[in-house]
DNA sequence: TCTTTTACTTGCGTTTTGCAATTTAAATTG
DNA sequence: CAATTTAAATTGCAAAACGCAAGTAAAAGA
């Protein structure tokens, strides 16, 4: 019913990615290619059991990962990426120039902005290449 | 002191830009041109104007806006968009795509996303252009 | 069988939000 | 110039979300 506040793109995003954890586990999966509960809790920024598990759901319900039982450990769920979270991986890149642009309080070296800049599509080819590459390893 | 959570530059954009609100208001005056305070309380999803002055003193403590007393009504405030604030565009226009291609419940047309991944650098400077213009007509 | 691992769940205090009403200061109107 | 209107911001309070530590269930491993 009176689902979104507005049809407007920017407040569709907002309201799916709009916090300060979606896209920290978004970021993990895409650029360290991780799949896994246990993987992702241990991220740098330190987000509590409670919460990922929160953030979890409401990406699998907003289409933007998947998740299944690990074929060879039931206790394991096997998180992944749709085509419609691997599409974010443009708005990360932006925000990855944007950051390194806006601060010196990053991480991220003039080299790595610089590639991204001077051809976009090329590094978006590239981390999907190797996140294919990781999944296939992943798989037995 | 422990002010940041890691040095990660997406984290760095989530500590910024991650919430309900805060795009919300960057956006409305990217792309409306809106450069006070009860114009950007208007915007269609019902900012509530606590939260929208908090919003708005973040912004301008993270160096996205500036925020000055209106040399003809010293009642109002005109904001800006810092050099930092318009380097957002391209994220902004990332999400808009992304949005677009993720779902159904957002008015975009199909012509401006292509007209954007056509030309992405052309579309930024569309935008500014635009802006620049609206900016010297508010301009006594 | 006992222990460890994986993915949650629960309880609870703190913080942030949403909403309506109110306030302050400045401009406008009659 | 007194009364009204406008712009921006503040306050009070209930509801929701968050953060943390501890606990649980199910499966795997020793």
């Amino acid at each position: 019913m009176g689902k979104h506040r507005s049809r407007c793109p920017m407040n569709h995003a907002v309201e799916i990615l709009g916090d300060q954890w979606t896209l920290l586990v978004v970021r993990d999966m895409i650029f360290h290619a991780k799949n896994s509960f246990s993987e992702l809790s241990e991220m740098p920024e330190g987000i509590a059991t409670n919460i990922l598990t929160d953030r979890l759901n409401r990406l699998e319900a907003s289409g933007i990962i998947e998740k299944r039982v690990d074929s060879h450990d039931a206790r394991k769920r096997n998180y992944s990426l749709t085509r419609h979270g691997l599409g974010l991986i443009p708005v990360l890149l932006e925000l990855m120039v944007w950051s390194r642009d806006h601060t010196s309080d990053v991480d991220v070296t003039h080299a790595v902005t610089k590639k991204i800049k001077r051809d976009r599509e090329a590094a978006v080819v590239e981390i999907r290449d190797r996140l294919k590459q990781a999944s296939s390893l992943a798989r037995d």
